[in-house]
DNA sequence: GGTCCAATAGTCTCATTGATACGGTCTCAG
DNA sequence: CTGAGACCGTATCAATGAGACTATTGGACC
């Protein structure tokens, strides 16, 4: 799966070494889909193994690999954009967890829980609305990138409201705020 | 990290085998944090090895084992259940990947996908919904679990907010709907 | 009582991943 | 010209994910 933001990354960008994958990683898709740094090394030649990249070595010390993507590996991404089904999605969260289980520890535990998570995804709703600001929506080169920002703002509104809830009122019956239904 | 969940589990329920393991995950805990079956079966037995819990064996043609748990282990989860710090949540969605590069493709395709992934969240909506009625918020024994739900049914609402919007009108410019600020 | 099917229960294997330690190379300040 | 820190890449190893495979058991039906 993985290896599919490998091909997306050089459909978009052009031709990259992995450690320009790695950066654009990093700013893009990481999180919400975080790719170990090796992996970036590990995918690249596999990918190139089945005819998907072509792989340019550089003569210097630091010999580098420049992969670039073959007519194969456009037609794959393209086959992988237009799939009917999508797989699901998969989130292992340790604050969950924890509030799943929070019954069987302190109370004043999940009060330290929900106020970390609190801040937490505050912060991280302040990054996402700030990069969000910063692009054109009406830019369609960055119009995806835009669109992904949305959803996560909204998710991430989604746990503030109810860490937030949860932190102010831990004794509450239920903690579903006011946009219930 | 699976491993608290298995202490957790038999702390809560009492002592299990890891084929009941697999049960209460499934219906408890799967949807934050899945834990392929086999995992279940590896788990336990080197939990028992770290002294967390100990293994009874029956002595049956289906030798099962039965896993109890020890004082160090109910001491370890609680130590786990005050932790300071938690780490970040991970999440992989496919959906997500693909809205990324939804560019590089069609524009049918990402309507298509946007319509897939509203109905796959309304129904996970729906049975989040119908699971947090089944319960009673003033029982404390299944607190938590009404907690879980609500959180859940709180992130597939700005789920289907999103998918919604984006599928009833593909070409809007920005897509966070109205509770936006 | 026998026997066959579905549900129950557990094991095994293998490629992939995650985590992280390690090893080189470049550049620029002092 | 040198060494510190950023840059770049590889190696290693345990843990994981996926799923094939095997075995047991409890009825349903004869």
């Amino acid at each position: 799966m993985s290896a599919y933001t490998v091909l997306g990354l050089i459909a978009r960008h052009g031709p990259m070494t992995p450690y320009e994958l790695k950066a654009r990683v990093e700013q893009s898709v990481a999180y919400f889909w975080p790719i170990p740094h090796a992996q970036l090394y590990r995918d690249p030649p596999r990918l190139a193994e089945m005819g998907l990249l072509t792989e340019e070595a550089e003569a210097g010390g630091r010999r580098r690999r420049v992969f670039h993507l073959t007519d194969a590996g456009r037609e794959a991404l393209r086959a992988w954009l237009s799939a009917a089904e999508v797989p699901q999605a998969e989130t292992r969260d340790p604050a969950q967890l924890r509030l799943a289980f929070a019954d069987l520890g302190d109370a004043t535990d999940l009060v330290r829980l929900a106020r970390a998570q609190e801040s937490r995804h505050r912060e991280l709703l302040d990054l996402y609305r700030t990069r969000h600001a910063a692009l054109d929506p009406a830019d369609a080169a960055t119009r995806s990138r835009s669109r992904v920002l949305a959803l996560g703002i909204l998710q991430e509104q989604a746990q503030v409201a109810f860490w937030a809830a949860l932190a102010a009122n831990p004794d509450a019956l239920d903690v579903i705020p006011d946009e219930q239904r």
